[in-house]
DNA sequence: TATAAACTAACGACCGTTAGGAAGGTGAAT
DNA sequence: ATTCACCTTCCTAACGGTCGTTAGTTTATA
């Protein structure tokens, strides 16, 4: 049963060669099956790439939510600049936040509505979560500038999404390059 | 001679199908002609693309250097917010903006190596011209909180680069969103 | 008349997909 | 305990279609 690694498989050729790019063989070569085995655990390649996508966010919602759980009682400042170091050393899950962040600005043409639909309830779920923390935090620490959680979230997100991009692509060095310079501006900018 | 369209066409399928998706075909058919006559000005898909990709990276450095140089005198905030709401209004633009950002981010991989090569001083002369920006507008102003000028400009590269991501796909509304969110933050962090 | 720019026809390769069958396991009926 | 039907998972073979590309030829331009 090579079923299992079809999906991780299927996620990484996505990830660096995108929908259109990836091919339903090499997949099904890299897994030690077949291309049309696939079709006994799949529709076809819309539903791999749907399912690989539910996948995908699934496990990152888990994977990000356990990092703010784990530093539930650490200071703010330490627990949002502490994300990004974590990041880097997740970087297994790298292949997961390249197709999502992939996906999620250039989704296949012809799955738009589908992966919008799944993208977008996604990024809404970080921002609130994100924007819970601000708003607790800020009632026992009192650093905020402003209390327009919601903004901060965002801005937050921006920065992240900015930076994390670069990672992905770049590399860690272009990825600490740019967070050093950021993050101080960031952070001076968001306490009072 | 309708080779003169063959590029701009190209760019925008480039832009939404990226560099597998995009059908020399669906290309040739926009621009008027048939599919083997492309071959006429161009020795193949390779060479359209590294082609787009050139045009496009100079039109966008003219592009931006020109809103640059039509602010020079305006005060540094004006100027750096003040692009933000320009670059919607050249919204003709968008398509080479989003062509950039999709190659730069997930470029063909068989031709990762020529990309980079484009890619990478395209966006080190903007971040140089930047950087010169801020040094300058600091010495005449002084409101500048630090005078790491490379890091500021980089921050604001990153912030740039996070809300035109989310204007090129998520339009608008979206962008605006974001950019009221980190701006504020963005600048209060930059100034004393 | 020479050159550029378009055309038609066709190539081989790969694409996603389907049909049909072999191998192996499961579970119920005999 | 054995048989039988059934289902899952894989296979080979092949389909129609699209891909980028080439050869050879005609048309238009200068």
């Amino acid at each position: 049963m090579k079923a299992a690694q079809l999906i991780p498989t299927a996620l990484r050729h996505f990830a660096s060669h995108g929908y259109e790019g990836a091919s339903l063989n090499d997949i099904a070569q890299e897994v030690g099956i077949k291309k049309p085995s696939i079709y006994a655990h799949y529709s076809g390649k819309d539903d791999l790439f749907l399912k690989t996508m539910a996948y995908a966010l699934g496990e990152q919602k888990k994977h990000l939510a356990s990092y703010f759980v784990e530093t539930r009682q650490l200071p703010l400042e330490i627990s949002l600049k502490g994300f990004f170091d974590w990041f880097i050393e997740e970087s297994n899950q790298n292949d997961q936040m390249k197709f999502i962040l992939r996906i999620a600005y250039f989704p296949p043409v012809k799955l738009e509505h589908e992966v919008t639909a799944l993208i977008n309830p996604f990024f809404d779920s970080i921002h609130r979560h994100l924007a819970r923390l601000f708003r607790e935090r800020d009632r026992t620490e009192q650093i905020l500038y402003s209390d327009d959680y919601t903004s901060g979230a965002l801005a937050y997100l921006t920065v992240a999404e900015g930076t994390m991009t670069e990672l992905v692509y770049n590399g860690i060095d272009a990825y600490q390059q740019r967070l050093t310079a950021v993050w101080p501006i960031f952070w001076r900018g968001l306490v009072r």
